[in-house]
DNA sequence: ATGCTTTATTTATGTAAGTCAAATTAAATT
DNA sequence: AATTTAATTTGACTTACATAAATAAAGCAT
């Protein structure tokens, strides 16, 4: 039950109406990771959670700074993260980069793959990670026969397209006290939605990192941070970031036209 | 087979093993716009090419300004750009505004509403636009059953994905000029690929426009079409680009640590 | 511990792009 | 064709962020 309410968070959806399902069987199978994301909430049947097992393959362990995949690297998998924390980014020949996205706990990677089958992006685990490997061709197949499974892996989908677009609008419309804000807010959410607290974490990415994210350069971050340090808002610990008053931080973020 | 030269250019896939198809009898249906995106490039027989054509749902105008669709609107089709050009964008609360897209024929809209099943962005037509309804539970239906499309459409949303992240990359990390060029580029692609000239093209959006999709000022833009012309690289009248000197605006994309 | 490397912070200075303002041109409307 | 409205261009000025360089702290091995 507990899990239902990790889910609930993780994947803001109701699933309240679907806890007939025992799942307490799949808890320590490397199962558990993928169907968080892939199958869980949209409520399959015994015989169909049984069916989607399969397409789970390995349990795979990356080490901090070791590669999941590399740019150019053949597609095959994708990979549902059970535990750590990655980043993707993209690498131009003439050696800008560009990081896309950080990844956490039950999220998906590969998704941009599909298109070409080659592997457009670098994911590099950020901390010792595990990842469940779902043979893609194996998960079409599947999805074939169960319609709730195809229309929420479309979800899936639908929703990094929706992220990527927010993440086109911070580039292109925030300053760099706005896109910190965002950043930091959109972190603390997704560390509440996974059970840990909205208001202290560890950022496991550098400030170079953030920076490539955010379009900004890495003392830019780091000035940003000292700001907001002073002004009260939050507090930095080298790594450790803690939010004192969210209100103020999500003003930060809101009205970049009232800021000066 | 004028046609098939067609759809490779502007898929960018090797459709020539699919000779055997005809399709000349749906060049005049509607269904024409959405079987280029959807269904011709991954080789489908006849019935299945019929089935699919089952799917396609209403045909709809679009006048110059327009709109196909608003934020927050319920979703339950996508559109395939059978003719015209459109951008899509969205609008914060505080009126921060980030065009995330222009579309032209042959495109597919409304990807990114799948996630929730309601309209996250404006789609506004920047000519007379021409787009065929495709309901989506239909063609999720019919999915199921020829995998080849389901494959395909996966693709195409894999695609948008890819795109998202270069367009990130462009707003996190390339300076005003770079933008331009790889704008201008990659319209110029996609003219070719549609078998307009790839040096002779008039734009459909404003200026204000192309800086919200570039994350630039109307003026900057202005200004840096200004001096691209100064350079011989293009001819700037109004809103025809001639394009003088492919291969300088290439450099001017490529390398930005070498720019001063 | 000790040094060595990487990462983070801070300050001063420079620059690309934003802002403001005004003139010009094109497009829409009557 | 006349009038209004919107779009574009250009110049002067400002600013947010980049660049550069020096310092400090943290991580990691010896």
């Amino acid at each position: 039950m507990e899990l239902f309410t990790f889910l609930e968070n993780t994947l803001s959806l109701e699933i309240s109406s679907y806890n007939h399902i025992d799942i307490t069987h799949l808890r320590s199978s490397c199962a558990t990771c993928s169907l968080r994301e892939l199958c869980l909430p949209v409520g399959l049947n015994e015989h169909e959670i049984q069916v989607l097992g399969d397409v789970v393959g390995h349990k795979r362990r990356i080490q901090r700074g070791g590669y999941l995949h590399r740019t150019g690297s053949q597609f095959q998998s994708l990979f549902a993260i059970r535990s750590g924390f990655l980043k993707t980014s993209i690498l131009e020949q003439d050696g800008r980069q560009q990081v896309t996205g950080f990844h956490m706990t039950g999220e998906l990677l590969g998704l941009d793959a599909i298109s070409t089958e080659i592997h457009t992006c670098d994911a590099i685990a950020l901390e010792d990670s595990e990842l469940c490997e779902i043979p893609f061709a194996k998960l079409e197949e599947i999805s074939s026969v169960i319609p709730l499974l195809m229309r929420h892996f479309h979800k899936i989908m639908s929703r990094e397209i929706v992220r990527d677009h927010g993440v086109m609008l911070l580039l292109g419309s925030m300053k760099a006290e706005e896109r910190l804000a965002s950043f930091l807010l959109n972190l603390s959410r997704r560390f509440l939605m996974r059970g840990y607290s909205e208001y202290n974490f560890n950022l496991r990415m550098t400030r170079e990192e953030i920076g490539s994210y955010l379009g900004l350069k890495l003392e830019t971050v780091s000035r940003t941070f000292s700001k907001l340090q002073d002004e009260n808002i939050i507090t930095v610990d080298n790594k450790h970031i803690q939010i004192n008053d969210i209100a103020r931080l999500r003003m930060k973020m809101g009205n970049s036209t009232c800021a000066t």
